[in-house]
DNA sequence: TAAGTCATTACGGGAAACCGTAAAATACAT
DNA sequence: ATGTATTTTACGGTTTCCCGTAATGACTTA
């Protein structure tokens, strides 16, 4: 089993009930941090020290305090980590159940294991740690259509990017303009008026202001 | 100090920080559940028994599983509760921030005390537990202006409900219409443009799907 | 190479939003 | 009661959004 363990969430009740998790798994050599950087900081020490953490169990939300912080989320904690350092096995554990979150992390920054917090929470995070030590991948059950291909609702990051921008108080007009300047193709007024089109239809949306609301409700930008 | 307490929490590591809090008041009857229906069955069966809690800490959101609720969110449990039984102490613990959120659960449901999760939620929840005890109120220090009046920002249910229906995908002709069928007065469209108008203003959007982004993320809608 | 599909772009008409001005209705003071 | 301020409503002009059609270009397949 993993000797050694880092948590960062800055919910110092959360903390708790996964150190009486790791406890269970005879898990004793845990370190707690709740900020980023910390946990970053401790984390390359560590491996300079020649005694790395195996495992980092982590939240996504940060809430934001006078210390100014370098790594603002799990999200970007992760996206480092990860990129240094592919061996430390990372676990997420939030309340975040958003598909779209989860498949970002896994695709992108290759964590091996996302729980939800909830009811079930700490038990699922029992057998996520089990599963990431035997170089294995878990998800919770309300998120594992995160992966299945089928769930494919073919929105892919241009489209929440024009509804970000939208979200944002531009005007079809000047995300016209903002796409140019950033260089993303398509960028005619005509595709960005099918792209949100499409995507009202999508979302049963009336109007541009329904589809941003709907699309805020969901958590997708 | 409180002798007999009930907690309302979903997600059994959060409880599990509680539970420490309130054994370093030495208050050790204490009561768990993971549900709002739970917890007011179990309130009201003890007060049948004259033994009745004297203090309830509930979390607000609570995620819908198979078991169908009465109460669903623990504002709905709150007010139910205030109502038939005054006596009962209730302090809210709960990641929400939102003054408006704080608002209505105070002047309205009159909650003893409200506590912020978050690095020092634990602390400050043990100061709201002493100080309801003494039958005063509580508030975390970043939600403490949501009843100060100076923090009247000037918007009115009027205001809410209109940039409601706007996020529900009506169009200003189709607000006027529902404001007419509701005998909600005033109600032309002149009038809903001058309003939102004001709103854009007051909020600094660009235009009424900026609007709608700004006032979702401050929570009022 | 030719035909066909699909994404991108252009354009035009009608609807809704946006903005200023002004008239009508209401509330409130002396 | 009368004048003043505020709110509500009405209206016209401009911009932006919404929607259909069609032209262009890229890419696949035969």
């Amino acid at each position: 089993m993993f000797s050694k363990v880092i948590i960062s969430d800055d919910l110092g009740s959360i903390s708790q009930g996964v150190l009486s998790v790791l406890g269970n798994l005879s898990i004793t050599n845990v370190t707690q941090v709740q900020y980023c950087d910390d946990a970053y900081l401790k984390i390359s020490k560590a491996i300079l020290d020649q005694e790395p953490f195996e495992l980092l169990i982590t939240d996504l939300s940060f809430i934001a305090d006078h210390r100014d912080q370098k790594y603002k989320s799990g999200e970007e904690l992760v996206a480092a980590l990860k990129q240094q350092n592919p061996d430390l096995k990372i676990i997420v554990y939030s309340v975040e159940d958003r598909l779209q979150k989860v498949r970002v992390l896994v695709n992108k920054h290759n964590i091996d294991g996302y729980v939800c917090k909830g009811r079930r929470g700490l038990i699922e995070l029992d057998q996520a740690i089990v599963t990431t030590y035997q170089n294995g991948q878990y998800l919770s059950p309300q998120v594992q259509q995160a992966l299945s291909p089928k769930s494919n609702l073919e929105i892919d990051d241009y489209d929440i990017l024009l509804i970000k921008l939208l979200s944002n108080g531009l005007s079809q007009e000047q995300i016209r303009e903002q796409l140019k300047i950033d260089n993303i193709s398509p960028n005619s007024l005509s595709t960005i008026e099918k792209k949100l089109n499409k995507l009202r239809i999508q979302f049963k949306a009336n109007n541009a202001i329904h589809l941003v609301a709907i699309v805020k409700d969901l958590g997708l930008i």
